[in-house]
DNA sequence: TAGATTGTTAATCGATTAACAATC
DNA sequence: TAGATTGTTAATCGATTAACAATC
């Protein structure tokens, strides 16, 4: 379990690190130094060293890094060395390419079970999976004791959709739904939203 | 051309209060407050005023804000009251998601060009556009001017594809591959990994 | 007017960076 | 040893919050 003092905007750079060192350790490089990790991301070597200080020692002084180690360190850290399962609200165009993504299964996220309302739909099959009538959301995710939720229906029913995982004990939401998330503070909340993304990056492009 | 001096941080919740806007204007609100918007954004009313004031004086002190005037200011700031064109590298099931998004449309943003490196892809049609050959990038981004570029390909060919959008033209990149690009600080980069939010959220769930 | 809420200042809080002793 | 790089402290920088005069 998650020691308790590192700020969250630390943690939310781990997964970046991991990232940069597994690519490191895929082209077999065996040592990296904070400086060289700082240059692949962007980021300030001090502050990679910071970071890392708040869970522990993981380097040698004049030497820098072993690879394979750090990664390993991260994902023990990060907990992303072991398998999640995840239930997935929405089984439209959305739904579908989120199940079919790749990357989760890769890093050992799995979509166990997919819920739409649309009665057209369920019974349907959707990545392997059968899609279930969203009433059975709450039953599902217990029974399964799934802790992780993924929300890709429409801004209008996203609340309700991610009140009812919280109440049924998901603890993260990925949330895909373009609307904002009220919902208490220890569950965490993760926002995929490409069009903010690009209204933010529209504020410093020239009008030519 | 962007005010100069608002912090980058203040500028990424601009789309949000946007889109709170937007949703307070569908249901017909015709007055809000930055403790109304704080609400629904998880914000302190502080924050809020002190972002806006970045920007200009757009309430009445008792009154609140005229929810569809704060609305275009917002847009008029954000350069979201115009059409934007982006190219799209990348032409798998990411690409294919991506060039379907409703929710570009929606907020006026269009994909005009799709390229894959995949000679049998190169001439089908994907979202309603023939697939190019990425020989053509530079070329196709230069003649339609085109400022936003979106990159959908595998994480081993995203810098390279970067790095010729940039010289080409492109001053925003919205990143689907999981990989950090390094481009120079002029260029905007918003990333999309729901693998990163995933593992961070990770971090702070309980075994059980 | 009385009540409410803005816009702004100053105080607080937290994150990043610079610097360097420790040491491999 | 000489050179390099960590881990950590203190200084700096920047963001958030609290408070309130202005005023609708």
């Amino acid at each position: 379990m998650a020691s308790t003092d590192a700020p969250e905007i630390v943690v939310r750079r781990l997964p970046l690190y991991l990232r940069a060192l597994t690519r490191l350790a895929e082209a077999n490089h065996l040592i990296t130094s904070s400086q060289e990790l700082g240059a692949m991301l962007g980021i300030s070597s001090a502050q990679i060293r910071k970071d890392l200080s708040y869970f522990g020692e993981f380097g040698k002084q004049g030497m820098g890094y072993e690879v394979p180690y750090l990664r390993d360190q991260l994902r023990r850290i990060l907990q992303v060395d072991r398998h999640w399962e995840m239930v997935l609200v929405g089984a439209g165009d959305l739904g579908h390419a989120i199940a079919n993504h790749a990357g989760f299964d890769r890093w050992g996220y799995q979509v166990v079970a997919v819920f739409d309302n649309d009665p057209h739909k369920v019974g349907q099959v959707m990545g392997g999976l059968t899609i279930r009538d969203v009433a059975e959301l709450e039953e599902t995710i217990r029974s399964l004791r799934v802790r992780i939720g993924i929300v890709a229906v429409p801004a209008a029913g996203a609340q309700a959709v991610a009140e009812r995982m919280v109440l049924a004990g998901i603890r993260a939401i990925l949330n895909y739904a373009p609307i904002s998330l009220n919902l208490p503070p220890e569950v965490r909340v993760h926002a995929i939203d490409p069009v903010v993304g690009l209204q933010s990056m529209s504020y410093y492009l020239d009008l030519e």
